[in-house]
DNA sequence: TAAGCGTGACAGGTATACATATGAGGCGCG
DNA sequence: CGCGCCTCATATGTATACCTGTCACGCTTA
């Protein structure tokens, strides 16, 4: 069943990971609920919810404001995730994968091919390599049979303006690099070779933190990523319509 | 500050870790608010918080009741907690730790010593070794750096019947190495050998979920792991005071 | 007698009114 | 003129009343 609450608080998800709502920004109860056309005890539950979820910082008779994520904070998710997605890929080495499993890694490694088959990053490519990639991961930490990983996994995915944004989309030799990577933890699994496919995945999420870390040190942080530089008075930027990135897989992280 | 909802949460959680809600029980928010002093608005929030935590299941309108972990669940939060603490372990020996983290390791390491010198298992001293494992446990985590892999390891430690409860106190071989894994881990810590330190804290843990499995796989299962074998009808067992385990690092898991 | 439908009670979901704490702005005093 | 206190506005915290959906019991009918 789907009850206010929830709704409120998915479309809140999915404004907040859109960016309608800037870091920092403090989300005060009466705004929201009217623009949701709800009363405040469901919009309390789902700031409560989101708080609990990380996308949002708490303070007692203060209120619930879009969390910042500062630059450690961010690194110390990737190295996480590399670590508990490692692990998920030497899993699924040790113990062995379905077919079907193996069979869509195959299938995501072939849409991978055939986009980069060109030899340059088409900007049109981007939200099928997305789909791919997250498609590629999700398999393999489901496959894993931890579904604390997988869980874990997909809520560290949640950074509101890091989350599935360009980024990296324009450094071929990088993304090539990054689908070869995938296809070796394939041959690792399909292999059984439970060592080699853990390093692998480890390096490879690790890495792709250090240049997103990178990214943002170099002041350079392009128009997608512009990190609450303003100040956070001006409040509920935008309350209108969500334009909910129907996406299917929105809101996970690069790799 | 300290509002009202947090204030019922942590009385709720207490209770709960404490087994005076049998898992599967079925938390009812008008007998909680009366039992708390308290009306029902700030029993929803924590029992919402508390689902969060993953302590409690929530059905849309049939409410929310104390989660019952199956043998699968209890054994993947070992593996996900070993993952993570090896991996913290592993950072710990990449990147050194302060002279005073490893005075904590040292003290908590004496301790375990001085407890087990006797060659045998006192139960009075039950009590002193959980803390001494708690700190050396969380010294580490908390050292790496990663403070997700902290309050990760943290939250995974509260599990209802499991958290810091008897279970192994009899096993003096299994108790003393054990420790001497601690030994080995602080080691190899010391000596900056990232591979080893995190090679031996995985199994560390690892070997403990295998050994808290085998004893839930026994139905053996004595007098603190009453798993719900009751019907989940007999509801809120116990309304009256919270004995609130006055141990400062209650909820934490064994290891 | 059994099966199916209807009704009623109960518990969760939502709205709203009220209490309270915080922060900002203005006024007064030094 | 500046600093500090007081007051008021505003937003959060809590209580309560009401709505709604679900489950169970019992009645009716085949």
């Amino acid at each position: 069943m789907q009850t206010r609450s929830t709704s409120v608080a998915d479309r809140l998800r999915a404004m907040i990971l859109e960016g309608d709502y800037m870091p920092g920004s403090h989300l005060q109860e009466v705004p929201v609920a009217e623009a949701m056309g709800v009363s405040r005890t469901p919009v309390r539950a789902a700031l409560a919810a989101l708080e609990r979820e990380g996308l949002l910082d708490y303070v007692p008779k203060r209120g619930f404001a879009v969390r910042v994520f500062s630059r450690e904070e961010i690194a110390d998710k990737y190295f996480v995730r590399s670590v508990l997605e490692g692990a998920a890929a030497g899993q699924c080495a040790r113990c062995g994968i379905s077919e079907a499993d193996l069979a869509t890694l195959d299938a995501a490694l072939a849409d991978g091919d055939r986009i980069l088959a060109g030899g340059r990053l088409d900007p049109d490519d981007l939200p099928a390599y997305r789909q791919m990639n997250n498609q590629f991961h999700r398999t393999i930490t489901t496959a894993s049979g931890s579904a604390g990983t997988a869980d874990l996994v997909r809520q560290i995915g949640q950074i509101p303006f890091l989350s599935d944004r360009i980024i990296l989309w324009h450094d071929y030799k990088l993304i090539d690099r990054s689908h070869d990577d995938h296809h070796r933890v394939r041959d690792a699994i399909a292999t059984r070779d439970p060592a080699r496919a853990e390093a692998l995945m480890r390096e490879h999420v690790s890495f792709m933190g250090q240049v997103v870390r990178r990214y943002l040190s170099s002041a350079a942080a392009p128009e997608p990523l512009r990190f609450a530089a303003e100040d956070a008075s001006d409040d509920t930027t935008a309350a209108g319509e969500a334009p909910a990135t129907s996406d299917g897989a929105a809101g996970e992280g690069n790799t």
